[in-house]
DNA sequence: GTCGGTAACATACACTGCGCATGTTGTATT
DNA sequence: AATACAACATGCGCAGTGTATGTTACCGAC
């Protein structure tokens, strides 16, 4: 085993990265259930053995594709919240970051709107489990720690922001480009004007 | 043309009604891709002729389910909203109305859950311009009007309570029974303190 | 009362797309 | 040079939608 991939590994691994790519296109422009693993395959010019060598089925491949968007939106949100001064401003900070993420249509389409689709209700929730309430109270537990954080039972309020977020990332997603920045402003008013009223 | 209905119509309604039915119960349990008409024919005893003939095509048998669970949920939450004293206790009541609604699993599942993947996102939220945003709107313009609600953005605001609300409809929708209860208190309690907080 | 017309379905077929099973080719190892 | 195996390609079965074409039963007109 050498310290160099062989050309046979370098080959595979740009096929996979290939692959992904062209499934996060379709998916985003056409839905998960209107594109076809022939289309992908056939937009990096490889048929669909190719996809069925790589990933288990179309789910899957639906899957590497989501995982690659939330670990990137988690990185993104998670740096910027650990250069704050105060919790609170970390939070705003964050919020201010996960929106700026979701004005690309390809995030907004297939994680809010695509993603419950392709992946089920179940494991879509399972995922989100992992990234977005994840996310939350990893952002939400210094502010309860610091008091103030008003008594309010902890999944509802983590699941109810989870979906106010996810409004706000389906507008944005949706949204024409010239729009973007007044809606962002705008949802982040509501959103402010929402999480600040859970202070104690 | 007699005032009695023809024993064919009278046949064929009953027929759509059933397939109505049977629908919603394979749609609620299985899903909207996890269905094939066959099987919603077969559960009365009819082939999926009988479903095409009475609607164009699968999408239309699921809007049709969805339009019937929708009539009756905004119904249900106008009647209670007409019947209370003061802006505000009447948009609790509705609130309250809506979140027994959403205890039956088979509307919060459909309507949040599988509507916007049978219909697609554009439609969805064409349908719920109409039902979903039109309540809140309904509701929501007497608190506006009454000089006790925020000067924010109204689109937004009605969007995110809009999804507020399904996410306590979904939440609700898969708890265990013996939770409902329980649950629904819960996310009462939070959307009461969110949409409180909204008011001048 | 019978006879066309038509609503209410049933049946048959084409087409798409997923999943799997089986080729085929090239490259690394010995 | 022979072998093994990864990286794909190819072909088939099957499910499910939509459509086009039967078939049956009722209804109204004469």
């Amino acid at each position: 085993m050498s310290s160099v991939k062989s050309r046979r590994t370098r080959y595979s691994e740009a096929t996979k990265a290939a692959l992904l790519e062209a499934a996060t296109r379709r998916f985003a422009e056409h839905g998960f259930a209107g594109t076809s693993l022939e289309d992908i395959a056939a937009d990096i010019q490889a048929t669909r053995g190719a996809v069925y060598h790589h990933f288990a089925n179309k789910t899957a491949l639906f899957q590497a594709v989501f995982d690659q968007l939330e670990t990137g939106m988690t990185g993104n949100v998670a740096e910027s919240h650990a250069n704050a001064a105060d919790p609170w401003q970390a939070t705003m900070s964050g919020l201010e970051r996960f929106l700026d993420r979701c004005c690309d249509p390809v995030y907004g389409r297939l994680v809010w709107q695509e993603a419950p689709i392709a992946l089920g209700w179940r494991q879509w929730t399972e995922r989100e489990e992992e990234y977005g309430y994840g996310l939350i109270e990893q952002i939400v537990r210094p502010l309860v720690e610091n008091g103030d954080f008003a008594p309010l039972p902890v999944a509802p309020t983590a699941r109810v922001i989870f979906h106010i977020l996810g409004a706000a990332g389906l507008a944005l997603a949706e949204a024409p480009d010239e729009d973007k920045a007044r809606v962002k402003d705008e949802y982040s008013q509501v959103i402010r004007r929402l999480i600040g009223s859970l202070r104690g």
